[in-house]
DNA sequence: GCGTGTTAATTAACCGATTACGTAACCCTT
DNA sequence: AAGGGTTACGTAATCGGTTAATTAACACGC
């Protein structure tokens, strides 16, 4: 079990010197010639010298690590936030560790807990959501992109988009091509529905500001489920079989725009003009459908970097310059609104 | 920057007791009275004592934490296997690193690097591929789950489907449906292919065996990208377009499948009907499709258990039982097979 | 020859846990 | 009451780095 690695005690007893000026010489710090320098060099890598995290880190209270906590990685819209996130870290130095949460706040205490004591120098909460405040025993800088909720530390950035926004461009985008009857279908409203943060107010502010008188029926939503896709396609058939009529959805989600396509074309609908579609967040799920789906690209590299940014700004023990950085969003129009 | 947490030294002098036997205290180890240990747990709990892995990790000369080294997380097949292997291993008490390697040598190696610096108890390597032959300075368990390539430690082991007989009855099921002349798509041909674990050979094996001629125009292979997908339609298109005929497609991928799925569709072909297509891995691409595509289930489940259960055997100094454990697959036949 | 400054290197404390070893107190037995 | 065993702690070393404080050697100017 106790694999006995090299440490720098064993190379300075090979080059007869101390362990302060292998350190140094390690670290380019201090000073020392240039022949001593050599000498503990080739007898480091003739060694095969790899440094102890674990002690450096016990001295220097910094372990050099972040916790990247993300609902689930195989969503692509996640995973590619948190692979930008840690590419970005790595390059400056910093290793992340990658926790999966899966939307549970249990869990979720239990990877907090467990990354303090691992004394990770920084968290960067992303994409889920946060019910309970917890209130971690040490002051570490925090980052929430695209994420809901408060950890309630001093030191805490959101990075994210105008999400009422986005869905008030979606609903615009639908009406702008004649669409007269819109759904909304969303299998996570409960969940990620807070009062400041509403992925749907923007649907329902649209129709206020025209004057459209909102109708509930066309209103579909589900509980979230890995299984989003699946969901959305039988709130679509309930909604259809019941007998009512829509010539325009926004989903709240590609995965759902993808069930809500599936669904009307399996009924022999022409999607994109019979009823024209649009989802959210540019993933891998609106670009594979046929016919492609328009979505809202939600810019997750700058997300990433905004927030990455303001961590280091952080970890030097700056003070933020924004509390709350908001990301710009974009329509992006294909087939399943453009028709063809 | 540093932020001073409570060690045990602190709780030592308010309970007025010594470290060693406010460590016994928190560990279960040793003995103490009753009233010590309350005094003990109550002050811990008020500071909010949290351990210092670090600090126990050094002295310990363990770290409690395995890494998990995989290609693309955001490819569903991989984050399955990732995310089940982190489950049961968090279960057993260690914490995981999860690293993505996106198929580059030389990250594979720096991450490597930093993860022996960093004292991970063990390494587990995931679907993917290492070409260079690695000498870690020290010895580190390592576990290889549908992963090629070896590290040259002294402790291995490889977990993972029987890949040669996957391909061949993949493409007996499609010659079973009657086919007469079937394809091959691969889009990490060159990447995957090693001479012990050639994907495709079962391919090649089941024509031989039953006496078909090898059209070599129906071997499909292009490089490997993330956009997979557009990478096989396109394949699909040009053979197509040089006048070559096929009824039949393996498909090394759900991706690629899904490819070649929508490439046929877009020409007007039904597929099921005209020509059958199988994929692999029964990941979220094939289930998504319509028509839902036939495919392989290669139990990434089991090949996390029994990763998994191999390299807590060997963390606790046992040998393992097998150096190579080969997990059963199972055909699962959809639309693009079945028909209807 | 003497003070001053620079360079090269050493010594030893320190980070926060675990643990081998030592010891005092106490109980029980004969 | 002496001896043996157990319980309940305390002392101090240890893991492998970093670093403040210190020293020794040497060069330089006057």
């Amino acid at each position: 079990m106790a694999k006995r690695t090299v440490s720098i005690y064993d190379i300075a007893k090979l080059a007869g010197v101390s362990t302060a000026t292998v350190s140094n010489v390690l670290n380019n710090k201090g000073s020392y010639s240039e022949k001593t320098r050599d000498l503990v060099m080739r007898i480091a890598r003739e060694q095969g010298y790899v440094a102890n995290f674990a002690a450096k880190s016990l001295r220097e209270a910094s372990t050099k690590t972040i916790a990247l906590l993300t609902p689930d990685v195989s969503n692509d819209f996640f995973s590619t936030l948190v692979l930008k996130a840690e590419g970005l870290l790595r390059a400056a130095g910093y290793t992340s560790y990658i926790c999966n949460t899966a939307n549970d706040d249990e869990r979720e205490a239990e990877y907090l807990r467990s990354l303090i004591s691992k004394q990770v120098d920084g968290i960067v909460l992303i994409g889920g959501v946060t019910r309970d405040r917890i209130q971690l025993p040490v002051d570490v800088p925090v980052v929430h992109i695209d994420h809901m909720g408060a950890l309630g530390m001093s030191r805490e950035v959101y990075v994210g988009n105008d999400m009422p926004q986005v869905s008030y461009d979606m609903t615009a985008a639908l009406f702008a091509h004649g669409c007269e009857h819109v759904a909304l279908v969303s299998v996570s409203a409960s969940l990620y529905r807070t009062a400041e943060h509403d992925q749907a107010a923007g649907y329902y502010r649209y129709l206020e500001e025209q004057g459209i008188r909102l109708d509930k029926n066309l209103v579909l939503e589900g509980p979230h489920r890995q299984t989003s896709l699946i969901e959305a396609a039988q709130l679509v058939d309930e909604c259809l079989d019941a007998g009512y009529a829509f010539d325009g959805v926004v989903a709240l989600g590609d995965r759902v725009a993808l069930g809500v396509v599936n669904a009307l074309k399996a009924r022999g609908v022409t999607v994109g003009r019979d009823v024209r579609v649009i989802g959210m967040d540019d993933s891998i799920y609106s670009r594979i459908s046929s016919p492609a789906i328009s979505t809202v690209r939600r810019n997750t590299g700058q997300m990433a970097e905004r927030g990455v940014e303001a961590l280091l700004a952080m970890l030097q023990g700056n003070v933020p310059a924004q509390k709350s950085i908001v990301v710009p969003h974009e329509v992006i129009e294909r087939a399943t609104t453009l028709g063809e």
